[in-house]
DNA sequence: AAACTATATTAGCAAATACTAATAAAGGTT
DNA sequence: AACCTTTATTAGTATTTGCTAATATAGTTT
């Protein structure tokens, strides 16, 4: 194979062969976005933007079973994307930042098309 | 199931409960992000954030297989994220828009964690 | 036309994913 | 203590996904 469009010292190219930490952030921004890939975690973190709630509610909104969003709150919570905390009986979750749901947000208001 | 953390007549809650149209935008939301959560696809648009580039570069850049590049465009372009125009021998790639490019700068810029 | 280059498509496979059903764990109530 | 409620975990399964290898298509060059 020749070389053919000629493109040569694109930032991002070079830093996507070269700069190892570059390539880690994409894969962990990348990884992100798979998280929020599903639906249901989408729904989840949405609902989540105004404040907490428990698995109960969170349950009520994905339309699926418990033990499903159970699973999906372990994900994101082990990716660090949402917290808990325990209140008696119940666990409320809650945004671990502003970050996702800034980033959420901006896509569904962008997303027109 | 008694109801629990009483958090009522959340906006978003109630949207994704009654409004089709929200679920909807939801929906394509998060299958934007499914596209994007996939290291691979990620590089590809990035790498088009700076230009045009046909699919031996963007091959180098993900690092796999030809076929698997083409696949990964296939579906980018399916579901609209990129474009493409044939020149001579090439298929030169490029972003449809600057929307998704947008997107994916804001979270690799904010996410330093 | 024959050979070559670039890209797309297909089939087949292995790994990842999301689900259900069942069960466990942990706290609250009687 | 026995029972109820809420949440978490586990095992099993079906689907989806991304890959490779092989082949097809399309344009270029000789």
């Amino acid at each position: 194979m020749k070389s053919c469009c000629e493109k040569e010292h694109c930032k991002i190219t070079e830093m996507l062969k070269n700069s190892k930490e570059y390539v880690d952030s994409v894969e962990k921004v990348s990884n992100m976005f798979s998280l929020l890939g599903e639906v249901n975690r989408m729904k989840i973190i949405l609902a989540l933007t105004e404040g907490e709630l428990c698995v109960y509610h969170l349950t009520e909104i994905t339309g699926g079973k418990q033990s499903a969003t159970s699973q999906h709150l372990r994900k994101l919570k082990d990716n660090k994307l949402i917290k808990s905390r325990k209140e008696g009986n119940l666990v409320l979750y809650s945004l671990a930042d502003e970050h996702v749901s800034k980033i959420v947000k901006a896509a569904l208001e962008h997303k027109n098309c």
